[in-house]
DNA sequence: AACAATAATTAATAATTTTTCATTTTTGTA
DNA sequence: TACAAAAATGAAAAATTATTAATTATTGTT
């Protein structure tokens, strides 16, 4: 178990360090944001610990950061009374948890064991096939390439994802996807549907969504 | 306390609303998911129980229709061993916790609890001043008005608000907002600083992204 | 007050996304 | 096979968003 510790405060550092050095577990030390920027992609942690109030770039900032460029192990904030308010807001901004200071170790340790246990490797990506779908930058990354998706091919594809194994008609899509009371004359599915299966299927040449002729879609993974 | 369940197996939803009642808890019962969808705007709920399987619509996706069209109460998703993989995805798509059958009535009842404690009212939307944003849809409500934030509108506003009491100055912001390297040539800071304000500041008067001549800009709310 | 530096504004351009339309291809069925 | 319905495609139009450039206004300083 490898854990990252960003942490202003000299006093809780060293407590921290020592308690986990005693349940034996490995830490890297970050006094700031930069720092934990650059321990990141050297390290294979299991978690990462920020704190709120850092120097130069605020816990929930880095977090906010880490999470765009894809990073994905759980992430807990440790925050002071006073800033109980944005809290919710760290938890949207990619937090995994978070824990009011002061507390005891053994609630921490708790804390990380439950989002360790909750979100075992990936957390804020989908993963299907061979793919991976970053649900925070809307990037699909292939074995060989990453592609963004736009806002209504991501709505689309996350529909197909929630309904997989169910053949989900132009009708239902439309209400759905698009939050159209009815058909609209045009062929919007269809064309996004198109766009959607171009940069799905430019790398493989799988067919991950299926049409049932005369019936509607059907998104498949195998 | 008032509790909506959405679960399809009739057995576990008359044990739970029996449960429920003991503890003198009020239940609304859904068998499928429009049945919840016309229950929610009908009623206020403190926390709302989805089970993942049901007919016509998935208990995912019926959250995440209830996140996107602004509704931001306490959602858990009650679902089977084996849909696992898809947890990660429930509580990216909007969901608060989830609890994997079969499950102790207790359990439940300390979930239902830490979730209630951890996102009091407001979950999905960012509150500050008299407006509320709301991070999946992008869009600002003040007292007269919604209106929908451009992507880059929406993280320039994040930074501001993750960064709220900072001086955040133009160099700053291309590198952490626009990630660019070094400020370019051009202002575009400013005019989306400016482009944000008109979104911001067109129903008060008030200045929430105040200037600080030759420093940066500065958040505030109070 | 006068000046230079900085920021705000306006309008234009570029890029992207969404939607529409016309046409071709595919599918199921008579 | 021939036909009609459904779906796929290509490309244009419309709408939105992002960026640039030129101009005007504001601020701090002398």
């Amino acid at each position: 178990m490898k854990i990252l510790i960003a942490e202003d405060e000299q006093i809780i550092a060293n407590s921290l360090i020592k308690n986990f050095k005693e349940e034996g577990y490995s830490t890297v030390y970050c006094r700031n944001g930069n720092e934990v920027l650059t321990q990141i992609p050297q390290n294979n942690f299991d978690v990462v610990l920020l704190d709120w109030r850092m120097p130069n770039m605020t816990g929930i900032e880095v977090c906010n950061q880490l999470r765009k460029s894809g990073y994905n192990k759980p992430i807990i904030l440790l925050t002071a009374l006073s800033e109980i308010s944005n809290k919710i807001e760290a938890l949207n901004l990619g937090a995994d948890d978070y824990i009011t200071k002061p507390f005891s170790f053994e609630e921490l340790l708790a804390r990380i064991h439950a989002v360790c246990r909750r979100y075992s490797s990936a957390s804020r990506t989908v993963e299907f096939d061979n793919m991976e779908l970053n649900m925070f930058t809307r990037i699909i990354k292939t074995k060989n390439q990453s592609i963004k998706l736009s806002e209504k091919e991501f709505d689309l594809l996350k529909y197909f994802l929630d309904n997989k194994g169910q053949i989900l008609n132009k009708d239902k899509l439309c209400k759905d996807v698009w939050k159209l009371p009815f058909m609209p004359g045009t062929n919007i599915v269809e064309v996004t549907v198109k766009n959607l299966r171009k940069k799905l299927e430019s790398d493989s040449d799988k067919r991950y969504i299926q049409t049932i002729y005369g019936e509607g879609y059907l998104f498949i993974t195998e």
